[in-house]
Parts: structure tokens; C-alpha cells; sequence
DNA sequence: GCTAGGCTTAGACATAAGTCAAGGGAATCA
DNA sequence: TGATTCCCTTGACTTATGTCTAAGCCTAGC
């Protein structure tokens, strides 16, 4: 992968004018990519879903590894991606940190890649 | 990515139930993970937008080029992943191929990952 | 303080992905 | 038929990504 490195700060939900508008400038690209590429894996997805079923309360990342079957470290790890990409957010309630979905940014990036949605 | 090889057909517009309904399985977030990251790289975001903003006429390869300023191979290597995700089609006219976005699929993805969404 | 539990980071490794150059096919036109 | 043009595939290279183990860091409780 000979590209620019990203570097970006993608935290916020995405702002940009829809995909199906017109050509997008390939800065606009690398926004949506990035926050793209923090869903398309496996994983993440099964994090997410997990997330969206405990929305209110939030799941810690102890209780979120048996779910994927993976280490905490490598959780941590995918936890960290989607945090990057400003997906979910976690707050420590003493030893645990307890992580929710940030729906406002999947709604944003949703309304952006699709043109009949929402 | 000590990871199992995918290997499987996702041609077809995405059909499982939605990742906000409750923790999916590890087979249906590996076919939402692979036609998302057919999107997530913004090469294929730029292309895709292109073709969304021709969706009635088609691009054919070479006028796709110039737009992401990339090599025709690289560019056709791309629409092999959109094609393979089931997000685009190509239907040949003379020695030209003219691509179109399968809008059906976009919107089906944005559907399974958008709580709020449709 | 000190120890224990939970979370994150760092390093290392294997695999996947993006890019280009070169070559091969198919359709058009002379 | 032969030449040209466009498109796709293959192979090689470089970079990115996912995973683990091991180590470090907070926070709580003693």
C-alpha cells in the first residue's frame, strides 16, 4: 500500500457532502474511508452489534472478549480503532471501563454513503 | 491477520438482519465486513462517487482513471473489488467497459448497519 | 505504601492489501 | 488478416493490518 499516510483526525462524525452528489475530492475519500475501514472487519462488526444490543447500560472489555473469542488485548486493540474513528466511547467506572456506541456517527457516515437512506 | 480466508460469494446485496437487533454471528459479520471494506479505501470511495454522480451513462475505465489518478490496472483491480461486492456492474459496449453503481446493494448495507437508518 | 484486577500499550510475527509493470484477450477498423 | 485500442490478469514489491505474549498503567481496597 505505497499511500499517504492518514494522520487524521476522524473522531467526529462525518461531515461532508453525500458520496452520490457528485466526485468527491479525495480528502472527502480518505474521511469516509478511514471511518469505513474502522467497520469492515469481522470483529468490529461483532463489537458493534454487541454494543447496539447493550446501548444503554455499555459492556466492559472483560465481558466483551468471550464474545469474539479473542484475547483482551486484541479487544482493547479493536476498541481502540473504533474509538479512533469516533464509533463508540468508553467512561471508567472504577476498575472497568464501559464502552456505548456513538449512533450519531453510524448515522452520519450511513447518510453518507447512501443516497435513498434517511 | 492469522484470520480464516473468506472465499465467499457476497455478489448479492447483504440480506442479514440488522447489527443494532442484538450480537450477530461471526459468519453474518464476515459478509458484512467484506462488502464494507470493498468501500472502505478512498480510491474505491472517489470511484464509487463518480459513478454515483453517472449512475444513468456509465464510466468506463479509462475516463475512471484520471479521476483518482491511479493506473488503469490499479483502477481496474479496484472496480474488481466493487464488482466482487456486488456495489458495481460493468456491461461492455464495443471495446469499452461502462460501470454503474448497484444502488440496491448500497442501500441494503447501509440498512443492516444504521439503526436509525430507512 | 502495596497488592490485585482490569485495561492498554509495545514488540514481534504472519497474512492481507494496494501499487505498478508487463503481458494477454477481445472488439473495432482498415 | 493485421493493427490498434481498450481492458483485464499475473507477478513482484512494499506497506498495512490482526493477533498474540509480555510488560506497563490505573484504580480500588487493604
Amino acid at each position: 500500500m505505497p499511500k499517504a499516510l492518514p494522520m487524521i483526525d476522524i473522531s467526529a462524525p462525518v461531515t461532508c457532502a453525500p458520496v452520490a452528489s457528485g466526485a468527491v475530492g479525495p480528502e472527502d475519500a480518505l474521511e469516509i474511508a478511514l471511518r469505513l475501514k474502522a467497520l469492515a472487519d469481522p470483529v468490529r462488526v461483532q463489537l458493534m452489534s454487541k454494543l447496539l444490543a447493550n446501548a444503554e447500560d455499555g459492556v466492559c472489555t472483560c465481558d466483551l472478549a468471550p464474545v469474539v473469542d479473542l484475547s483482551e488485548a486484541t479487544v482493547s486493540h479493536h476498541l481502540k480503532q473504533l474509538r479512533e474513528a469516533g464509533l463508540v466511547e468508553g467512561t471508567r467506572r472504577g476498575t472497568n471501563v464501559y464502552y456505548r456506541p456513538v449512533v450519531a456517527s453510524l448515522d452520519a457516515l450511513c447518510r453518507v454513503i447512501d443516497p435513498d437512506c434517511c
